[in-house]
Parts: C-alpha cells; structure tokens; sequence
RNA sequence: CGCGGGGUAGAGCAGUCUGGUAGCUCGUCAGGCUCAUAACCUGAAGGUCGUUGGUUCAAAUCCUUCCCCCGCAA
C-alpha cells in the first residue's frame, strides 16, 4: 500500500517516524517550505524534512499551495492508496483529497469537536480543560469535521505544560495511526459522525497573547505560563529587560497589592491572588531557576 | 553580511568605560552556638576571568582571531 505523509511539526514527526519504524511503504513526504529561520536568517529545513530525506530516503515536496492544477497531477502520480496528515498547516483541496482509493487520514491532538483548528494543545491548557487526547478522523474538506475514528484521552495535572503534553500526545498519535493502518478497513468502515454540540476552535497564537497581564487572576496567568511553555514561552518585563517566565506555581501568600509586585521567594502578585516564578529565562542569557535570577538581582520590585 | 545581549569559583551576578593584589549574594566542606530553624557565628576549599595573537613595566579591563549561549525579527 503506498502512503503518502504530510506533517510539519514535531508532533507530525513522531508519526512519520513510527510509520517507518514499521517499515510501512511511505512513498512520499509533504512538508512546508522551508524559510529563513534563527539569528542568520539561513534557509532551514523542517525537522520533517530533514528526516525524510536523510533517514528514510524518500522524496520530500514544499508546495506553497495544493491548489495549483500540476500539484493534482504531481499527487496523483505517486499513486498513493492513503494520505496521512499531522500538522501539515495547508489546506488539502477537494480534487486532492478524492485521489487515495482509501483516502486521507488526519492525527489531531484534541478530542473533536472540541478546538478544531491550529492550535488546539494550547488552546486546551489556556482554558483550564481537566483532559485531551487525539483523535484520529477521516479528512472532509472542513477544518477538522471529518468522521471520527477514534480518540483517545489525556489527563491535563496542574503540572502539565505544552512541551510535555505535546510530546506525550505526539507518541500517543504515533501509536494510534499504526492501529488505524494495521486494521484500516476496519476502521474505516466504522467511523462516525462527529457531535453537534461542543465545537470549539482554537485561535492561532499571537506574540502579543503570550505577554502576562499582571492584572488577570492568578489561574489564567499560570494556565496561561503552562500552555506556552518552553515555546513560545509567556514573557513580561522587568527593568526594561524582557524576561521569559518558563515555570511557575500557584502561591498560596496574597499580598493584594499592585498587580506585578514581586515580593519574597519570586511570588509576583496579580488581580486576584499570587503565583511564584520557578524558572525564568533573561534576554540574552539560558534559563535558570527563579531563584538563580534573584541571586544576582537583588534590588527588583516590579515587572510588567 | 537582518538588529541586539552575553561567556568572571558549583549557581546567579558586579568589576571592563577610566589597565594596578579576584569581588558580591548563595551553595559546598569543617567547626561552633541554639529547645529549635531555609536561623546565627567562625574558618576553609574552589578561578589559567570562553579561545588566539598583540599593545604595555603591568590586561578580566584596550586592540585582534576564533568558538559557544541567548533575546528580537522572520
């Protein structure tokens, strides 16, 4: 059965490399372009990218855009039986989608139909949801509207933020797919109808969303730390220097004061209770511990 | 050549402009004190100041080569 793969992140990666560790017949990657990236501005690959073509030796295509008429013929050439998309972040057209005789598969790391769309790991932690999971659906020509598959469920702790849970969720994706391709038909013939009720969409990220009003409640400020953290990372200022917050906790102190006070032990007061910082990164230096930082910045009283 | 910050003891920083015995807050180790502590007191160990070359009587500091880390922007 030829498969072809289309995915962009490191959540996408994890599939792509179970899919090869089980030696399916992966004829093909689709990732986004490559763009100029870090402090040099140099052309880089995707994570994707690199691994299709150094480990797995296939060939890789960086359309713009699938809408274009020859990105129909140069899809339907590698006579692809099934489509697997992770995080591909292109919208695949109707024409495209009618080409696999067993057509396209999507990995998406919420339970649909709650956030459809971009973002939907964050989007879970920013609202405080108790759970998660993936959901592995038959692809329509909606964003995330197509029959379900199956869905599988992940606790949210307190503890939990955005890099652990996507990495988590990634393998739980990983393992999933090669259950739905080891008993396709199957699956395929028993997916149904997503609800009704209980759609959301999850916003894309901006850089100014992930800056921490001091005023919000302390809940959404650590949700908001949690969701974000280690990438992009929530920031604040403080002393005119940008400081990103990478870890923090719920403090039980409440000093009720001017909302981006620090006080001891790194506690920061905000509109309604306190959290304490647990690892911070300054512009310009690594991350250290909350701690650390004060070590050498003794006389700091506000950030915002 | 997109813009910028940084590399000094195990950690976080000051000192660099204006060259002149290596400092601060912690941590570690040893001892002391207290009913008691994330307490206090005393003492100790721990640095080729990222690397190369140069200027100088003298370089963490000024000039120079290279390496590494990071923020912005995309």
């Amino acid at each position: 059965m030829n498969i072809v793969f289309m995915g962009t992140s490191d959540f996408s990666l994890k599939s792509l490399e179970a899919m090869h560790r089980e030696k399916l017949n992966i004829v093909a990657v689709y990732t986004q372009p490559s763009k100029p990236y870090g402090r040099s501005l140099k052309v880089r690959k995707s994570l994707v990218h690199e691994f299709a073509e150094n480990v797995m030796q296939v060939p890789v295509y960086t359309p713009k855009s699938l809408r274009k008429p020859e990105q129909l013929e140069i899809f339907a050439s590698l006579k692809p039986d099934l489509a697997v998309v992770s995080s591909y972040g292109l919208i695949i057209p109707q024409n495209i989608l009618d080409v696999p005789t067993h057509g396209f598969i999507n990995i998406h790391a919420s339970i649909l139909p709650r956030w459809r769309g971009a973002a939907p790991i964050q989007a879970a932690l920013l609202s405080g949801d108790k759970e998660t999971g993936i959901s592995i659906m038959k692809m329509d020509a909606g964003i995330d509207t197509g029959d379900i598959i199956s869905i599988k469920s992940l606790e949210i702790t307190p503890q939990t933020n955005h890099g652990e849970l996507s990495e988590k969720l990634g393998l739980m994706g990983a393992e999933m797919i090669l259950e739905t391709i080891a008993n396709l038909d199957e699956s395929l013939a028993n997916a149904y109808k997503q609800p009704e009720s209980g759609v959301t969409y999850a916003a894309k990220i901006s850089k100014e969303s992930c800056r921490i009003n001091w005023s919000d409640p302390a809940e959404n400020i650590l949700r908001q730390i949690k969701a974000f953290s280690p990438i992009p990372s929530s920031w604040s200022e403080i002393n005119g220097m940008r400081i990103k917050i990478l870890d923090a906790e719920l403090s039980s102190e409440d000093f009720s004061d001017t909302p981006g006070t620090i006080h001891e032990k790194m506690i920061v007061s905000c509109g309604n209770g306190c959290v304490r910082l647990l690892e911070v990164k300054p512009e310009g230096k690594n991350k250290m511990k909350a701690a650390d930082f004060m070590r050498g910045h003794q006389c700091l009283q506000h950030m915002g």
